[in-house]
DNA sequence: AACCAGGTGAGGA
DNA sequence: TCCTCACATGGT
């Protein structure tokens, strides 16, 4: 894992990069970005259907990212049921917490914390961070991988659908980590292990789908989309893997690009929810 | 003051 | 396998 800041701005086709390390290139920042992806080619893959076609359009250049497995792990554990700002804020507060210092350009920032930091760390101190009631399963989680009780460079090698057995692995009746579900264990097929037919399903997804894809899908789970009140649609299991099937099937290998686009058009107007900031690996510590 | 947010876990029919 | 709730927290 890497850990440093860049300041990075893109003029025309070029980014524009200043870094704090050696380990910290072009190439690493190439990587991240996702620059090799052939962003035409597979935007033209999808092209299934006019609703996909105008959002594309809309936002065309959304990429993906290749965000480091455990922060993005760890993130999206943070993330269930609360809202970007709210995210944004307790991420910040436990590399305040728990991260080190990281000085560059002047300023100082702090690294995201490392599995051995957050194993360490008392409940107590993770839930001050505004984590609330996803503490425990924070410190668990952390535990698990800085024990080896899971390896998350497996998540390479295995193919989607193994992968994420993996992440969603029970022992004794016990899951492994706690708090990650079908939906985070997709974002971090997605954002973390290029799985990029993973399509992860939120609650701006689920109301997408109801609206435009409920021909796509199962008889039986296109009767409840469209019979219940969306607002308030909650997925069992069954249903999820039955949708995210769909939906994979329908857009093809490229199907977790479909949903990054979708989920930018479902949350646009959404004042609340602001832009859609990549995870840095480190944060910059704001003093006041 | 309810209601919502990049859901998940626990308990029971 | 299905439903129903609780869950901390901060923002409208």
């Amino acid at each position: 894992m890497s850990q440093g800041v860049a300041k990075v701005r893109q003029e025309g086709f070029s980014l524009l990069c200043k870094t704090s390390g050696e380990s910290l290139n072009a190439k690493f920042l190439s990587r991240y970005f996702r620059l090799e992806d052939n962003l035409g080619e597979i935007t033209a893959s999808l092209v299934k259907d006019s609703y996909l076609s105008e959002v594309i359009q809309k936002f065309y250049g959304l990429r993906l990212l290749a965000q480091d497995k455990w922060e993005c792990l760890l993130s999206f554990v943070t993330a269930t049921n609360s809202n970007i700002p709210s995210i944004r804020r307790k991420i910040d507060n436990l590399c305040r917490a728990l991260g080190d210092d990281l000085i560059f350009d002047g300023s100082t920032f702090k690294t995201f914390p490392t599995a051995e930091r957050l194993a360490e760390a008392t409940v107590a101190t993770i839930a001050g961070c505004g984590l609330g009631y996803r503490a425990p399963y924070v410190k668990r989680v952390a535990e698990a991988v800085c024990s080896g009780e899971i390896d998350l460079s497996e998540l390479n090698v295995l193919d989607y659908e193994d992968a994420q057995e993996l992440l969603l692995r029970e022992l004794k009746g016990e899951k492994l980590l706690p708090g990650v579900g079908r939906k985070v264990a997709d974002c971090v097929l997605l954002f973390s292990c290029k799985k990029d037919e993973a399509f992860p399903i939120d609650v701006w997804i689920t109301k997408v789908i109801a609206s435009h894809y409920a021909d796509h899908l199962d008889p039986r789970i296109r009767k409840k989309v469209e019979a219940s009140d969306v607002a308030v649609l909650k997925l069992s299991p069954r249903e999820y893997d039955s949708i995210s099937r769909s939906m994979r099937s329908y857009f093809g290998i490229y199907a977790g690009f479909a949903q990054q686009y979708l989920y930018m058009s479902a949350i646009s107007g959404n004042e609340s929810s602001g832009p859609v900031e990549p995870v840095r690996t480190a944060r910059k510590v704001n003093k006041n």
